[in-house]
DNA sequence: TTGGAAAGTCAACAAGACTGACATAAAATC
DNA sequence: GATTTTATGTCAGTCTTGTTGACTTTCCAA
């Protein structure tokens, strides 16, 4: 009922970009998030564990050793609010924490080999959408998706973004 | 420090798609997501509502008539959780409800003038940024992204896209 | 006509975000 | 050495938004 004369073409004049194209993107943005985080949120379920600390698992993983508030830097919650989901991953032994050499009084934290592996199981159903939805675009498509989704971000979130610190203890 | 070797070059081969790939893909949308909600989530401050109220607004003013059912199966929440949202939207003047002409029990759902005005004043600010990240990475990579967000949805999803009952009372 | 299903509402509760206040330890600065 | 700042953690309270359970009204079909 939309679209009409330029099936899916915005490519042609985006001077041309009608409300109704935009309006498309904002609903597929919505959409394909609520399906981005479906597969991780019945997994979690099983954990009783909730998109927060998926969160603090996937960037734990991502930057071994990095301090509690380089995660709160990305993540952009409050420390108290952070504290409650680490607390919980701490106590079950998901996620370790060690006090830094040379600062003591930063916090340095890791997954542990249990940690790891739900990190596994959590990526590795995350990266399968991602991975059929890349193959049933195409290849000219992935290069569009990334390069418009990191237009989207906030400036600080596009620097982060591929500029984590690892910090090693 | 990743990516080496083919800076942003996806495209190429996708038989080679490494998990390095995916996992940027993945970032790209909890980072470009938070940019996504951040500017409504701004002016909805100012009028004590959350995102729930936004997304019902949203798709009120989509499929005006719209029966809570309806926006249900969008949303993907329980009716409760709609009807507390719905509950202020109308108190506060922003959505009508009519009684189903046809069907008594249904609810017919509008936007009053208010709420079209905070619509607008919504889906303007999105469809900025909207606009602005399809300006920087151009033409052809708006297809792309399209592409992968549909593809990226639940089947059911990808078929309520673009398909929403508009049901005038 | 009656019993079940469907649409919507009310009440109570839980997760996870928030703010604010405060505590401790360590580092940095004066 | 004393003071201030930084990094982290905690307690208490609030808000949004999700949940389940129980209930009313309305419709429809056996």
């Amino acid at each position: 009922m939309s679209d009409r004369g330029t099936a899916s073409g915005e490519g042609e004049s985006l001077l041309f970009l009608t409300d109704e194209q935009l309006r498309k993107g904002i609903e597929a943005m919505f959409f394909a998030y609520r399906g981005f985080t479906a597969d991780p949120d019945r997994i979690l379920e099983n954990y009783a564990y909730g998109r927060a600390h998926h969160r603090a698992i996937h960037f734990i993983h991502r930057a071994p050793g990095t301090t509690v508030n380089n995660l709160l830097g990305i993540l952009g919650v409050t420390k108290q609010s952070l504290n409650r989901v680490l607390r919980t991953l701490i106590e079950d032994g998901l996620v370790e924490s060690r006090i830094g050499k040379k600062d003591k009084r930063e916090r340095h934290l890791f997954l542990t080999e249990a940690g790891a592996a739900l990190e596994r199981e959590l990526s590795e159903a995350q990266r399968t959408r991602m991975r059929a939805a890349y193959r049933a675009a195409g290849p000219g498509a992935v290069a569009g998706f990334r390069q418009v989704l990191e237009a989207m971000m906030d400036p600080e979130m596009r620097r982060q973004f591929g500029t984590i610190k690892e910090n090693g203890s």
